[in-house]
Parts: structure tokens; sequence; C-alpha cells
RNA sequence: GGAGGGGUGGCCGAGCGGACGAAGGCGGCGGUCUUGAAAACCGCUGUGCCGUUUCCACGGCACCGGGGGUUCGAAUCCCUCCCCCUCCGCCA
């Protein structure tokens, strides 16, 4: 949720910098709605006041029951008013931060692309080589796009969530298991809702939502709570399926293991002072970036412009490892500050040393998203033989060197 | 799923229609005393919003799980939702 005081106060800057996500935003609407708001406040304090007064004197009961129509009846213009305004701002994306740039920057390219002297296959076709998906099957259960992995694709899946919760474990980040079906409020927090009802899954007959990233839940674990400065920041790690109906993305992309309804991710996460988000930020880029040098994947690292940039982000980094079965990038770990942004709807602050209370920030990444990451090895380290190489630091994990076809 | 019992300030806990932002205790902060510390004693101790102000601050209104209602007046009465606990049933 955007700061209502600072739009109030630097309108024009709010407003030049919201332009840039090229959405249709209608701010003079809110600031009308919060006019009207402040009078009606000044108005109903007033007669609050008054009845205070009176209630201890011999008035009370005559004066008092005039008093009580009056304040009754701006009482409820009142609410309706905070009502339309709080719907408008929930509705109000982030504002992007100075440092985004005006189209997508390509920040660094790492690690080498290699050559190969024979036909390189995509992921979906290794795997049915390999015997390691079983994506009919999936759909006979479930529908299309959902995932069944065997044999080795398990303990792939396995051995990189093991090795990411360990990595990430020594850049120090605490792990956490949270809950994967979450109440509406939670998604309001992260800023899933209300915008983006229809990525989401939802158990109509009990009100909750599943989860279409940890960042939810660890977004919203100190909702409505005041941290002592010096606890921050705070680093978390979370192992999640993720949910997502992808609606409308039918018919691109959706090969493989690419974009389906459902995956496991490890989410990272920082709760961290405002002065120290930036910096905080690109520590966790790296530490996500550390991740595919150890798997030795080539990868860039892109910045995304402000347009492209989800609702609640102010600024973001994408890893994208390179797919030479298809011959492009491939996102595997998108990085965001969310500055107070999410703070705000979740109520999340900090209490400094002299007492002063403020909005912490909140940043997120992927570290990594786990079928991507598959798909990816998949991809770099096949054989002319259909076999595929083990990376070196999974060896210890999946307790082999290479995958061949099983029955 | 069924039957009960609860949610009050950082924590414990009283209040059950007006004098209550809320007794008392604990913790925390400041002070007195002390060579220092402890003890003892004294004072202070939340959050949000609206406004005033150059800062330090100050004034007002609201907040006793959330929302609604009754009343001149609600922490206190009524309705509803959420959460926690106990017992029974079911269950990985």
């Amino acid at each position: 949720m955007i700061d209502l005081r600072l739009l109030r106060e630097n309108r024009g800057d709010v407003e030049r910098k919201l332009k840039k996500r090229k959405e249709d935003i209608n701010l003079e609407n809110i600031l009308k709605l919060d006019d009207e708001r402040r009078r009606l406040i000044k108005e109903v304090e007033l007669l609050r006041r008054e009845r205070k007064l009176i209630s201890k004197g011999p008035e009370a009961r005559e004066k008092g029951k005039e008093l009580k129509f009056r304040i009754q009846e701006i009482e409820k213009n009142l609410k309706d008013v905070e009502e339309k305004l709080k719907r408008e701002l929930l509705n109000i994306p982030n504002i992007p931060s100075d440092y985004v740039p005006d189209e997508m920057k390509i920040v660094k390219v790492e690690g080498e692309i290699k050559e190969y002297d024979f036909k390189v296959l995509p992921h979906w076709e290794i795997g049915k080589i390999l015997n390691i998906f079983d994506f009919e099957r999936a759909s006979k259960i479930s529908g299309p796009r959902f995932p069944l992995l065997k044999g080795y694709g398990v303990r792939m899946e396995i051995a990189l969530l093991n090795f990411f919760l360990e990595e990430n474990r020594k850049s120090g980040y605490k792990e956490i298991i949270t809950p994967y079906l979450v109440k509406e409020e939670t998604m309001f927090g992260t800023g899933q809702l209300p915008k983006f009802e229809v990525e989401l899954y939802k158990c109509e007959r009990d009100n909750l939502y599943l989860i279409p990233t940890a960042e939810v839940t660890l977004g919203n674990l100190l909702r409505n709570e005041i941290l002592e400065e010096d606890e921050l920041p705070i680093k978390i790690q979370s192992f999640s399926p993720c949910f997502r109906r992808e609606a409308g993305s039918y018919g691109k992309e959706t090969k493989g293991l690419i974009r389906n309804h459902q995956f496991h991710k490890v989410e990272l996460f920082k709760f961290t002072k405002p002065e120290e988000s930036d910096e905080k930020f690109l520590s966790l880029v790296e530490d996500a970036e550390k991740l595919l040098k150890k798997l030795e994947l080539p990868y860039r690292v892109v910045e995304l412009p402000a347009d492209e940039l989800a609702f609640s982000s102010g600024r973001t980094f994408d890893l994208e490892v390179w797919m030479p079965g298809e011959k492009r990038w491939l996102e595997v770990s998108s990085c965001s500050n969310c500055y107070d942004f999410q703070a705000r709807r979740t109520n999340t602050r900090l209490r400094r040393k002299d007492g002063k209370i403020e909005f912490v920030h909140t940043i997120n990444g992927s570290g990594l998203a786990l079928g991507r990451t598959m798909a990816a090895i998949l991809e770099n380290y096949q054989n002319e033989d259909g076999t595929v190489r083990v990376p070196e630091v999974l060896k210890k994990y999946m307790d082999c060197d290479i995958i061949k076809r099983e029955g």
C-alpha cells in the first residue's frame, strides 16, 4: 500500500513514477476521498468531544440524544468514505524505485555457454528418454500442466531441495515451513489480492487460498507486530509447493516443467530496516546467484523496467538460466525489493532505539524454483547418448554421477 | 463433527453500565540513596488517526480479539465473526 501522506505531499513525484508502470491509475479520486475523510473526522471528533463534556452534567439525557443522531450520521458517512478510500488504495501498485531502468537491462552474464557437437534436446524430450516424467498420467489424474516425477526425477528434485536449503542456511537464512492454505486477508497482505484473484486457487468451502509462492506466508509472518531495531535484518527461507492458475497463458511456453499449475520452490525472504534494504536486496540476489554458480549453470541477471514489475515490487532482478535445448534464457528466480509496500499492508513495523516506530522493508526472491532448475540441468548437462551428468555439487545428494534410463 | 470455557496494556491480572486508557503486580526507563552494585523508596511507561508547531513538543478523538447493535453514556448488555483452551468422536 502506498503512503497516503506521501501521496498528499508529493503528488507530482508519485504520479510521475507510477506512470512508468503504464497502467491506468487514478490518484485524483483518492485525494478527493482523503480530503473528505479528514473533513468528516474533524466534524465527528468535535461532536464526540461535546458529548463527553456534557455527559457528566444534567443535560446529558436531552442534549445527548440529539448529539447521538448527529454523530451517528457522520460516522456512517465517514465509514463509507474510508471503505472507498481503502478499496482504491489497495489497488494501487508499488511505486517503482529511482533505480528502475527505462527498459530491461542486462546487469551481467555469468558462466560459460557450452558448444555441443550433437543435436541438443529440450528438457521434456530428455525427460522422456530417461523416463523421469509422466505428464500424460499427471494429466489423467489432475488435468493438463501438472508435474509427475519418477525415479531420478524425484531424486534430483529432492537433491536440489537439500542443496538449496543447505547453501541458503550457510548464507544465513533460517529455514521455516509454513501453511500452504491461507486466509483471504493474508493474500491482501502481500498484494496478491484484490487484483489477482484469477491467478489463485481457492477452496471455496473454507474460504482459503492455496499459496502461489511462500512469499505470501513469509511476508505475513510478522503481521501486526512491532520488531525491535536490533532484531533486524531477519533472514528466512521456506520450501513450499506453489499453486498458480496461470489463467490466460495456455498455449505459450508451456512445455514440460516450465509453466505448471504446481511446482516447488525455496523462497528467500528478508525483513530489514529501511536504510538497509537496497544493500540487503543486492546481497539477496547474490545469494540466489551463488546457487547457480555452484551448479555451474550459465545465467544472466536482468533488471526489470517499471512496466514489468509485479504489483508489490519496487525493484526487481530476475535470474535467467541458459537453456541450450531451447536456445533461450529462462527465469529461475525473481528477486524483489518491496520497500515498505507490503509492510504497510501487513502492518509490520520496527521500533527504533529512540522509540520511534516505522514500517520495515521486505525483500523476497526465489532460491530457487526447483522444476525449472531441474529443466536447466537436464539441458545443460545432457550427453549425446541421452544420459545426463549430475552437477558436481549434487552428487552427494543424489548419490550417483550420471542419470540413465530406468525401467 | 458434538459439548463446554476463555480472549483486558510488553507480561500476569482486577474491573461486569458513567468518576476507566483502564486497579494491583511483574518487567522496562529515569531519579534518590550508595565508593560501585543490589535492596528500598519516588516518578514515568501503549498504539492509531486528526490538528497545531522551526525542532523539542503540544492539543483533540479513538482503541479492553474483529465487526455490528442497544443506550444520553459500553471493557462491562445483545448479535455475529475470528482465535485459544478442555472433554468426546473421527483421523495421517
